[in-house]
DNA sequence: GTAACTGTAACTATCTTAGTGACAATTAGG
DNA sequence: CCTAATTGTCACTAAGATAGTTACAGTTAC
């Protein structure tokens, strides 16, 4: 598996932005929120933001926040942008053509592959931002967004 | 995501176990069907052996040859041999208790997780080693067996 | 006895990732 | 205009995972 978290990192700063609503969060302010490096942050609001997901503005008073709506934000979109595409890594090198077998693990593999991960990928596509944020704020049991 | 291609090589040899039928393969033979290096091979066939799947035999004349029938051995069996266990990485430092957000991020973020990874496991618990092999054989277009 | 195997240890090269410091550019507000 | 706050981005490091490789002792068939 993609050994990386930067997908569990884009959905929890995407609902931390949800959660504050409007009010623009610095990439301090999240990054202490997430336990990580301002700069991550910043790395990946970058990616956000080139897919029109979040606003950020430089200078004093700046800040991220949500250019859509928490319920028009799918993880899967999410899950995507963070560069995850294949679930499944294939041979690091193809396989032997002289061998029934190498000629064609690889198309019955794919096969295979994708449709396990579009059933993976359908879960994502059916959640969004604003279940997220709506979990959370079940779990806290008070409608108040105090969230620092 | 699993960034290895352990899985893939797994079912590669396992699908070549089942289309020889029998015959002991050696982890050399597997090795270039596979285009790696028999080491790789053999320490994917230990694992394998020691679930009970294939059974190994040292010395002249040795080699793997399957100890399940093909129809019994689940590609979700043979993915979590091989090590994949969370499809999603969770934050590499736990996040900060004193925010909303970072207080329950994990534990909505888990349920979220495992309904895609079941979702996902789901489709290989359906598809077995004999389902592989036929449909390499069938794209070979022959009945015969000459793997190599 | 010899040749053909496996199992396994040890090592290397490569890649990916998260984290970090540094600094120019931008902005708000006095 | 000056200052403080903030982003974007580069360059680097440390750590970990992976595949590949060599080597070699142990096992087996003939």
């Amino acid at each position: 598996m993609t050994k990386n978290s930067r997908f569990t990192v884009a959905v929890h700063a995407l609902a931390l932005l949800a959660i504050v609503r409007g009010k623009p969060a610095t990439s301090d302010y999240i990054a202490r929120s997430v336990n990580t490096n301002p700069v991550v942050i910043r790395r990946i609001l970058g990616v956000l933001g080139k897919a029109g997901l979040v606003e950020t503005h430089p200078g004093a008073g700046g800040g991220s926040e949500l250019a859509k709506k928490p319920s028009d934000i799918s993880l899967l979109e999410v899950y995507r942008l963070m560069g995850n595409v294949d679930l499944f890594p294939m041979h690091t090198q193809p396989p032997s053509e002289d061998c029934v077998c190498g000629r064609h693990i690889q198309t019955v593999l794919s096969g295979v592959f994708s449709e396990a991960q579009q059933a993976m990928e359908h879960v994502l596509d059916g959640l969004t931002i604003e279940d997220i944020e709506l979990q959370i704020e079940e779990l806290e049991e008070s409608g108040l967004c105090e969230p620092c």
